[in-house]
DNA sequence: AACCGTTTCAAACGAGTGCTTAAGTCTATC
DNA sequence: GATAGACTTAAGCACTCGTTTGAAACGGTT
């Protein structure tokens, strides 16, 4: 554990915010883990609110760097662009080495929408849909920026965040052995494929390569 | 609003625990607004988590019929099966005439699992992942349910669930009137194509359909 | 009318909430 | 060693929470 107490405070009371909710965490509660008094979040952070908007600010702040500018080899082609594109984001969707309240408390506060989360689309999201736009660009190369661009970028980035959002239901349907066998590589193959062959790039999914996937 | 004083606090208590959580919400503010007393709750549910459930109850029972076991025309093929089906989920999921507190409530139970996840799973979820792999057979015969299987069923559900799940993301992306385009034919369109492109059944997404969908 | 179970009511209970306060401890500077 | 500022502490503030209570009101049956 960080040494202190300010930090820790933060890591304590993140992962309690993303566990159970602002409301249902008390700060009684989050001190006594954290080995802090009471006092200490008011003096530290001004109030409650304020704890919780730096546990906010810390979870971004530790996002994996790269996904809005990203810098491709060059001899990348545009379909290894986007296979490198859907995995990062599955890496820092699903990457459980870094604590997964970070991702859980940014997830809270996209779904509730905020005064914050204007600010945090504008300079978190929408950087990745432009990075993702010229991605698409070259597959599939069209004048300007239409409702289809949107539907097409949502349709890649939404198969992706099935897999964050909605762990507990996969969990539920396919079994515990079955969840973990669901690799980042193999999700990777499997959007990548999916979304090419939609776009007339590549080959259509087919059970011929199934092999592959499995042996993952 | 409706006459017994029951029903009345699910109406109210139902819209009060999705747009602000469990936690968040007070009998008293719930029965105040329902014209009710405090100790009503406990007299009718026994507690305040008794009048959750009987929330979620009520709001799982008044789900769209006929997503688990469709009855298609004789003359539907298996790309109309999977565009109906797409249909009727984005329906179910974006429809504005149902109060939008049923979705929203399940939503937040299926993304924090509870004791009743599990069973909802399996008496909602499960039966139209059934019925969606039933498609996925006849649009692409394979021999076994495999890992497979279920990852091109969850990129079907997951562009669905996506204008579900980040509504106030895409909202802001688009902006406000660029997220009102968005019609659920033209969603239903969209994602039918892009989901029988990739299963190599039908033509890949191109620039040539862009009218279809502008006009809608 | 008397009695019944059912339902509603105002009032209050104890526990817990976020937050403040004033006194205390520590460390570094003069 | 005194002083100042940063930090910690225990105690207590006013308040809200979910829940309970006992009495009152209701509607139907005997």
């Amino acid at each position: 554990m960080a040494e202190d107490i300010k930090t820790r405070l933060i890591e304590v009371a993140g992962e309690a915010f993303a566990v159970k909710g602002f409301d249902a965490v008390g700060i009684r509660e989050i001190c006594h883990k954290a080995g802090a008094n009471v006092a200490a979040v008011n003096y530290h952070f001004g109030d409650k609110r304020g704890l919780y908007r730096a546990c906010l600010e810390h979870a971004q702040s530790c996002r994996v760097e790269g996904l809005d500018r990203p810098a491709w080899p060059e001899s990348y082609t545009p379909a290894d662009k986007l296979r490198a594109f859907i995995q990062r984001m599955l890496e820092e969707k699903l990457n459980t080495e870094r604590p997964a309240w970070h991702q859980e408390l940014m997830l809270r506060e996209l779904s509730r929408p905020s005064e914050s989360c204007r600010e945090f689309v504008e300079s978190y999201i929408r950087p990745m849909a432009h990075a993702l736009g010229e991605i698409m660009q070259e597959i599939y190369p069209h004048r300007e920026w239409t409702q289809q661009t949107w539907m097409i970028g949502f349709s890649i980035v939404g198969q992706v965040l099935f897999y964050q959002l909605q762990q507990p239901v996969i969990r539920i349907l396919m079994g515990e052995e079955g969840f973990k066998s669901l690799t980042v590589d193999g999700l990777t193959d499997h959007i990548t494929r999916f979304s090419l062959a939609a776009l007339g790039n590549g080959d259509p999914i087919s059970v011929d390569l199934q092999r592959e996937i499995e042996t993952n």
